[in-house]
RNA sequence: CGCGGGAUAGAGCAGCUUGGUAGCUCGUCGGGCUCAUAACCCGGAGGUCGUAGGUUCAAAUCCUUCUCCCGCAACCA
């Protein structure tokens, strides 16, 4: 029986195209879910869109058409992207999804019915022309942030939930649980800023807007987006408040939330809390990953300093995109994203120690053999620390994908497509060739350079999946043994360059007829 | 004193738990090689490891002061 996985990304919210730094959660959470399945896990990998709130409603409007088409719009943009990006889902849901829907009516009665959630009046200052409340540190000179003008003190009906009465197991939860908050950093956050002061009653419904779901008892009430949006987790796989499909029972608790780290209270405070409610088990692992910056600014439509995987894709191709992103973003502090840096990666990394050693192997295979190979017979101790380093990778990657860093794991097969690119300079098999004594020399070098090609792609089809195929296509070899094998026999495909190097002075140009 | 993270060669990072020759990638300079995508391989230059003090035979690493940067600080998602 398979260990099962079952991996998330948080639903994407449907106010806007997203750019390529809300991309990047998804092409991550492919990796490890790809990686998953390569290790032999039975993965159930789940994605989607976030739709309901206020601010859907408002953006509906403004271009004149029902908040339901507008998510149909925006929804189907970001599946796009998603597909654009290669990545393997399982499953792309919607909170507009009429399943969905129901069992967050049926969540909301229940939670009602034993006493967890309760009528109250929330009380706040609300901006009346803005018709918002706001918290008193969110107020700018005690005025409303939006418009400036004065706040008055006004209750309204709502109603809340009981946070305070799991807050100690929560507590409880998140310290006997080490790594359910990833990284560690926000555990404390979380401890100190919320948990250990003090949770207050969280209210979970609204009455301002009506894009939402209703509230089964009370319909002029709409169900707070977080409950609604979380519960996407559960509703989907087959969760009802008194049934359960096989599904469900299969795949919950999930293995792993990868969300954004703006959303750590959510998912560690708020939903650990919805599912004790629910008398369910909880996520095993929540991680809160960093942002990607534009030219180390936060990205944003506003400051014009947007760019969108789609367009990046067009430019310079998937797998350069998602080697960018996967490599280039550390554990846990922001990355940093420009056209220059992409172009650094690909001529330096792709081109140049992948591309070329692919190519140069091949060629050597062609020239001095036809493209048919099979071992040689003369072994020397350089090969065997060759192999050695070829049969570590398994564990060398394995652990850094456990830790969850991502980039690591990938730097640790560039180790070996670097070491592959020395090895040939130390056995030098051109001076190999000119020496018809040497001919099982020649042949051992030539097919332990193309085993540590055929290792590496294997690792590299979690990262990089169009190109790690192509390269088992191009050594036309099958085989899935995921160390080195020495009796393997080789035809070798004609060679075709798998990344072009971009000339850094005619980017300018490739930007501009791209445009067009 | 709200809580937490960080400051290491031109850039980006590792090393700090368990003190003991400061490492990696990119860039730069020089050399080598010719199978290859001006690629690949080797070597050099470049760091008083933010500041000031302390512990120690020995501190990037442990303790304290200060400076600066970043994240979080609840009902927008």
């Amino acid at each position: 029986m398979k260990e099962k996985f079952y991996i998330t990304t948080a639903i994407a919210y449907t106010s806007a195209k997203p750019h390529i730094g809300n991309t990047y959660e998804i092409v991550l959470a492919d990796a490890i879910a790809r990686f998953k399945r390569f290790k032999g896990y039975d993965v159930y990998f789940q994605t989607g869109t976030d739709e309901h709130g206020e601010k859907i409603a408002l953006k509906a409007s403004e271009q004149g058409i029902e908040p339901q088409e507008y998510c149909d719009n925006i929804s189907r943009e970001i599946k796009r992207i998603w597909d654009i990006m290669n990545t393997s889902y399982d499953r792309f849901v919607r909170t507009t999804d009429a399943n969905h829907e129901k069992v967050v009516g049926h969540i909301f009665e229940k939670l009602f019915q034993q006493g967890d959630i309760y009528l109250g009046k929330y009380e706040g200052l609300y901006c009346v022309p803005c018709e918002s409340f706001f918290t008193e540190s969110q107020l700018v000179d005690g005025k409303c942030p939006d418009c400036g003008r004065e706040v008055v003190p006004r209750s309204e009906e709502a109603y809340f939930f009981k946070m305070s009465k799991y807050q100690k197991r929560l507590e409880d939860y998140i310290e006997s649980h080490p790594d359910f908050i990833q990284p560690e950093s926000r555990k404390n956050e979380m401890l100190n800023n919320f948990i250990r002061p003090g949770l207050l009653d969280l209210c979970v419904s609204r009455t301002s807007f009506s894009w939402g779901i209703q509230v089964p008892m009370d319909p002029k009430h709409v169900v707070y987006v977080w409950l609604d949006a979380l519960t996407n987790y559960i509703t989907n796989i087959g969760y009802d408040v008194d049934s359960q499909t096989d599904e469900f029972k299969k795949w919950w608790p999930a293995d792993l939330h990868l969300i954004g780290k703006d959303i750590i209270r959510f998912h560690t405070i708020y939903w650990p809390i919805f599912l004790m409610a629910l008398d369910l088990p909880l996520p095993k692992k929540v991680f809160g990953h960093p942002w990607l910056l534009m030219n180390d600014d936060k990205m944003s439509k506003s400051r014009g300093n947007v760019m969108y995987a789609d367009e990046l894709v067009d430019i310079y191709g998937v797998d350069a995109i998602r080697y960018y992103v996967l490599h280039e973003i550390p554990f846990s502090s922001d990355g940093n994203i420009t056209h220059e840096l992409i172009v650094e990666r690909i001529n330096s990394d792709l081109a140049n120690v992948l591309g070329n050693l692919v190519n140069r192997t091949i060629t050597m295979v062609h020239k001095y053999f036809d493209g048919s190979l099979s071992n040689g017979s003369v072994t020397l101790e350089i090969d065997q620390e060759f192999e050695k380093m070829i049969n570590e990778l398994d564990q060398n990657v394995t652990a850094c994908m456990d830790r969850l860093e991502i980039g690591n794991a990938i730097d640790a097969i560039f180790d070996v497509l670097r070491r592959s690119n020395k090895y040939i300079d130390e056995t030098m098999p051109w001076a190999l060739a000119k020496d018809e004594s040497q001919k099982e020399r020649l042949k051992t070098v030539l097919y332990h350079l193309l085993e540590a090609i055929r290792v590496s792609a294997l690792y590299l089809s979690s990262f990089l999946p169009d190109t790690s195929k192509e390269i088992l296509r191009q050594i036309n070899q099958t085989d899935g043994s995921c160390a080195f094998v020495s009796n393997l026999q080789y035809n070798v495909l004609e060679p075709k360059i798998l990344f072009e190097r971009i000339d850094m002075n005619k980017l300018g140009e490739v930007l501009k007829g791209k445009e067009k």
